[in-house]
DNA sequence: CGGCGCGCTAAGCGCTTGCTCACCTTCGGG
DNA sequence: CCCGAAGGTGAGCAAGCGCTTAGCGCGCCG
């Protein structure tokens, strides 16, 4: 398994999106049950429609995975690990605290608008999930929460930003994000570029000194 | 049936959430399912649930509602006019735009943080719906995003308001509102209030011109 | 006070669910 | 050239699903 990984680039997940699930088969799965996942919820995706998508027999799904519910882990995890080095990179590259918040809305907005389909099944489905592994997934969510209140912090200290609550403003600048997810439409009007430079420009005025 | 809602007073409805849903037994029956609902999704919930939370046998349920899905669209209506009600009623409320802005964002956050139960079942649960059912209530969105839309161009046409984008901002505004019900916690450290005080303030600073 | 109708229940029907199991194919190594 | 492991299938099991139906208790009207 490890052998077959190596053969793959090392940087092309960002590229091809479920490039690190490594058997053929388990991956045609995988991205099955996403397509199904966000399109129905959780609960109401059936295992038959899962390995119907895929092209195979139910029975082929549990060669596998060892249930549903480890499908909607892997899902879970690999979406959120993508999210938050999407935010880390962002909360420690260079550039002031603007400009560094400006690009993590940007490309967080983004990643919300064009993968939209799996961020539906990351941020939504959380409860389906066993304890041990919802509590897995929350830890990951609280590192999401500070790496965006680190730029804040910065920000704020660094005498760019007025805000004056800081954790609440960092949720509502996630909570932003994640809502694209909710409504974003591949059909609609607006691209996921477009939208998460107005996103970005919203946000900037939320904690920019008024004068 | 109507000479039973002529008994109760005109105006409870704030006081008492669902006292329009009049045999008790079938108001009994919704408030459970909105619980079951709100927790574990419509898909999850069982009508046996449901009935058990009530106190009933899963066949009073087919008594009050034809499907559990006819269920779930009386939850859905009357949380939707409940939440047109709000923000129509600070779109055309007296004073200046700034003004009636901070009060919809206000008091539509704290709908959705102090009733957030019902909240997270109105919004995140449309794809429930039957198609009949989906159209007539995504008709009532539309008409929350008009209300909102046109408080916009009152303070951009009053020169109050600095808004290239008004849809894009109106979605904004909206999202901000409506991802309350996703992370609202009534464990949480945060009253209903102070997150509606919050957000209006942090709305106010996305749509005034920055000097 | 008899009986009628309404609100409710116990039991269960037909079907779908997540998941299993016996079996089949394919294919590289001795 | 056969063999065993790996990966797949068809059929089907037990459990749980939404919903129905036959019948029971009880308040109300003649």
């Amino acid at each position: 398994m490890s052998a077959a990984e190596e053969t793959a680039e090392p940087d092309d997940d960002t590229a091809k999106p479920w490039g690190e699930v490594t058997p053929e088969a388990a991956r045609k799965l995988l991205v099955a049950a996403v397509e199904a996942f966000a399109e129905r919820g959780y609960h109401a995706t059936t295992t038959r429609d899962i390995a119907g998508r895929a092209g195979m027999s139910p029975a082929a799904l549990y060669i596998h995975y060892k249930t549903k519910e480890e499908l909607l882990h892997r899902i879970s995890r690999i979406g959120h690990d993508k999210a938050l080095e999407i935010l880390q990179a962002a909360a420690e590259g260079p550039g002031t605290a603007a400009e560094r918040l400006d690009g993590a809305v940007r490309s967080f907005v983004r990643w919300h608008a064009e993968r939209h389909t799996t961020a539906r099944v990351v941020q939504y489905e959380l409860d389906a999930l066993s304890d041990e592994h919802r509590a897995e997934i929350i830890e990951l969510r609280r590192r999401t929460d500070a790496a965006v209140r680190r730029i804040l912090n910065d920000g704020v200290k660094a005498g760019e930003f007025d805000v004056p609550d800081v954790p609440g403003t960092t949720l509502a600048v996630l909570s932003l994000c994640i809502d694209v997810a909710r409504w974003f439409n591949a059909q609609g009007r607006r691209t996921p570029d477009e939208v998460g430079a107005l996103y970005a420009g919203l946000v900037l005025r939320m904690v920019t000194a008024q004068q």
